[in-house]
RNA sequence: GGAGAGGUGGCCGAGCGGCCGAAGGCGCUUGCCUGCUAAGCAAGUGAGGACUUACGUUCUCCGAGGGUUCGAAUCCCUCCUUCUCCGCCA
């Protein structure tokens, strides 16, 4: 959510802003009309509300002196001014609402540092880590990999639940398990969480977060008791803190979480339709970090480079880069997506995004905490994948795949899989 | 699912139609005191909005939303949520 005030002080930066996220600026001119029409509302409704307040009073020290003639007449007079309140707040009430529905649909604004683009293709390289593996024979994708192995299903995957689905076996079941295993156990020795997070949440949740009200198209829910099945953890891990006011002492607060995340992908038809690169259900670990307005883009950095590092312990080449403003996520001022090379795309492939939000999530879930000065500010919040799960048992097999269809099992995983080292049919 | 009891400021907790933005306590801040610390004493200390250059004025908020009333933390309704007991169940 963005700051009223800020948008009412400078509504040329916030119209600068949105169009470099080809947004309609004229939307801010919008909310400034109704901005104008409540405070004017507003005005006058405290006006009769002070008024009535001192009627109110009156009438109680008139009775208590005995003199039930004036403090009727004052009982009359509060009674109209009563009448006309309620329609003042009335609408108050609608043109509230309104101003609401439209700030809330209302992206975060980029940070300075964001590069000014108008899709992914303008997005900046930062870094390149690992060389693409040369192979001496024909690499398959790993939709011919997995069910080669007899390990991963697509039909019977259909048959169950449509399309975008997958049913895993065997060892490469095993091998999705370890990988989450050893996501968060090196989180964890590196400062952060473990938390264990509710699948489902309720429809304000999604609002904190900024999933709501949006992204409604994008979200699976239940009737009839309207629960959201989540799109990723950092919604729970995000909203956690909803309505508190948070130690200073506790910062940073780092999470991390094992999750299913749940997407109905309406808007990508056509898009990566083989294999189990977009699905409607799939696993991943997710990094939330909570802190302060001056250390929030410090912590964004170490944020990646907890994510990065699982990449470089898989040994599997990834490059990093800087999403232009046209091409951020709704909340994010500033995010870093890490790519992994999938040979079956011969290509780069999102596998993490990490991104601040800056006060965005903290203003719409109200969460804070008191400065220096004793003042309440906004927490900042940051979140990144580490990693997506399927998607990185999606590199391991295409990346360690061997001419003969076994799949050589990453050192660091090992541990996690009894000690087996290749994957067999 | 059934029965009952709750949700009040950073925290604990009183209030159950007007004198309540809310006693008391803890915490916090400042001052005094004290070799230091602790203890003690005194004062201050909720959030959000509107108006105002400012001093300040004013409105709203006692889980959320409606209602009754001149007036609601207090009465009524709906919802969310916590706890206890019963039932069912991985």
């Amino acid at each position: 959510m963005l700051d009223i005030k800020e948008l009412r002080n400078d509504p040329a930066k916030i119209k600068k802003a949105m169009e470099t996220r080809n947004e309609n600026p004229e939307t801010i001119e919008k909310i400034l009309i109704l901005d104008e029409k409540r405070r004017e509302i507003i005005q006058k409704a405290d006006e009769l509300k002070a008024l009535r307040n001192q009627l109110s009073k009156s009438v109680a020290k008139l009775k208590s002196q005995g003199n039930h003639e004036e403090a009727s007449k004052n009982i009359a007079e509060s009674k109209n001014i009563g009448n006309q309140i309620k329609e003042f707040d009335d609408v108050l009430k609608e043109v509230e609402e309104e101003q609401n529905t439209i700030l809330s649909h209302l992206p975060n604004i980029p940070s300075e540092q964001t590069p000014v683009g108008k899709d992914e293709n303008e997005n900046v390289e930062i870094l390149k880590w690992g060389t693409p593996r040369v192979f001496s024979f024909e690499a398959k994708p790993h939709w011919e990999i997995g069910p080669d192995l007899g390990m991963m299903d697509f039909e019977r995957a259909s048959k169950l639940s449509g399309s975008r689905f997958v049913v895993l076996k065997s060892q490469i079941a095993r091998l999705e398990r370890a990988l989450i295993s050893f996501m968060l156990d090196t989180h964890i020795e590196n400062g952060y969480t473990e938390v264990n997070v509710p699948f489902m949440v309720k429809r304000e949740t999604m609002y904190a977060t900024g999933q709501l009200p949006k992204f409604e198209e994008e979200a699976y829910k239940t009737t009839p008791d309207d629960m959201f099945l989540i799109p990723t953890a950092e919604v729970v891990l995000a909203g956690i803190h909803k309505d508190e006011i948070i130690e200073f002492s506790d910062f940073p607060i780092n999470y991390c979480a094992y999750s299913a995340c749940f997407r109905r992908e309406a808007g990508s038809y056509g898009k990566d339709v083989r294999g189990m690169i977009r699905v409607h259900q799939f696993e991943k670990v997710e990094l939330v970090k909570y802190t302060t307005k001056e250390k929030s883009y410090e912590e964004l950095e170490k944020l990646t480079n907890d994510a990065e590092n699982i990449l470089k312990a898989l040994e599997l080449p990834y490059r990093k880069i800087q999403l232009c403003t046209g091409d951020l996520g709704f909340g994010s001022a500033l995010t870093y997506d890490l790519e992994v090379w999938l040979p079956s795309y011969n290509a780069y492939k999102e596998i993490s995004s990490c991104s601040n939000d800056i006060d965005f999530q903290g203003r719409r879930a109200n969460m804070r905490y008191r400065n220096k000065e004793n003042k309440l500010e906004y927490v900042h919040t940051l979140n990144g994948s580490g990693l997506a799960v399927g998607r990185t048992l999606v590199a391991v097999l295409e990346n360690y795949q061997n001419e003969d269809g076994s799949v050589t099992v990453p050192e660091v995983l090992r541990k996690y899989m009894g000690g087996i080292e290749r994957i067999f049919g």
